[in-house]
DNA sequence: CGCGGATTTGACATAGTTCAATTCGAGTGG
DNA sequence: CCACTCGAATTGAACTATGTCAAATCCGCG
């Protein structure tokens, strides 16, 4: 009773369909939707690279990807990481082309929506509008905090990244122990702040001693949320 | 025989009309035409502060406007300069409040679009939606053009801004000797570009130094487009 | 002409990089 | 189950670009 050949796209029948960005592409478009389609990546095989026609969204559903460029001397300057229910190349409603690379870090699961159907169904629906502009939004939002936080000495950069990707809790006086599992390796985390792969691993063994955090390979877990916040 | 009652917007008989934001607003709306008002900010009042209602564009016709927030020390973190014909707070497109101030550096003209209108004309007019994704898109640009700056030396890093401010010419290879006029002082554009003001000044030397540029307070020839490319 | 802020120059301090060496840890094969 | 391997992570030591502080100079404006 689940995707028959008149619902093209996986999306009505998916449990996430409230929240993702899929699933307001095809609210109230049963007939007429556009084709969605889920797929894997394969750790290390890009999305996209720069330069590609800009005609897909990936929405990331499990797994995770990186998007950066190439600088001139040949290193990867990473501009985000994309979790579970992220958007990589956002930037393909804006233009005709990518900006940037976007690979998989493990083994990832996406749903590719097609840009065209994105910015046409921007026209139909005022709330799917209002919708996309606020994903825009919050990626000016993310942006700016990039930018200001490599403004920061490297222990701020790092707990700022941190409390990132804390889950939002607006509350925010409870000071629970948090773990978090970070996908990405040190190396990456170091070229997404701008910093060397040392200079990481020191901020992260001085975190632990002071009883901020306990970090072991991926796994991180935030002891004093307070602390972190402190550093700011 | 210009700007009766019927015509509210002044950008109807505007000489930009064809180029400007507020034209493409306007454009086939002459009788329910939103209302587009010009006005003038001195030197250092505000067209907008951090947390303010995002229900206003602004867009430059003359001077400049700098766009910053303070950080937790009480500095100013320039996110952006706008001069004529750019487009300041258009975070207003995306979100409900202003995440920055905007202030004027010198004496400005600008004209303010009502940001509802902006988003309601794009349910109406899809050239008039892929006008603003466009310029969202170029937005999107420049802050990754500010962080891939961020991450270079400071000689970088103003050869980098300069190179910016000279208009666009895509053949590139002219080398013609072009003279600009900087509206921003030292200190402002130390605090764009994350260095000190001491830092810039030394740059600055340096070039001339090296006949790069001839630098004489605000006004700032570009001697030799060639090298200055070379050092990015 | 003289004032006050902006800019430039100089001397020194330091956070973070770089290079080099060591340790860790996830796979792999015996 | 343990030894082996290779890349990733950590630690150490020395270097450097840029910041900081202080002083001198410039420049626009009344």
């Amino acid at each position: 009773m689940f995707d028959t050949a008149t619902q093209a796209s996986p999306c009505h029948s998916c449990a996430r369909r409230k929240t993702c960005l899929g699933g307001a592409l095809v609210e109230n478009m049963n007939e007429r939707a556009p084709t969605v389609t889920r797929c894997v990546i394969d750790k290390g095989n890009h999305l996209f690279r720069s330069g590609d026609t800009a005609d897909t969204l990936y929405v990331v559903r499990s797994g995770a990807t990186k998007t950066y460029v190439v600088s001139a001397e040949g290193e990867e300057e990473i501009r985000g990481f994309q979790l579970a229910n992220d958007v990589a190349g956002l930037d393909a409603v804006c233009s005709d082309a990518h900006r940037g690379n976007a690979k998989a870090i493990g083994r990832t699961w996406v749903c590719r929506l097609p840009a065209a159907a994105v910015r046409a169904r921007m026209g139909e629906s005022s709330s799917f509008r209002e919708r996309v502009l606020s994903s825009l939004g919050r990626e000016f939002e993310r942006l700016h905090t990039m930018l200001h936080r490599e403004r920061c000495s490297a222990d701020q950069r790092v707990a700022s990244f941190l409390l990132a990707q804390l889950p939002v809790n607006s509350s925010g006086a409870t000071e629970a122990q948090d773990a978090l599992e970070l996908p990405m390796s040190r190396t990456d985390l170091a070229r997404y702040l701008d910093l060397a792969t040392e200079t990481v691993s020191r901020v992260f063994t001085r975190l632990q001693t002071r009883n901020i955090v306990r970090s072991q390979g991926a796994r991180c877990e935030i002891v004093d949320r307070a602390a972190l916040r402190a550093l700011i």
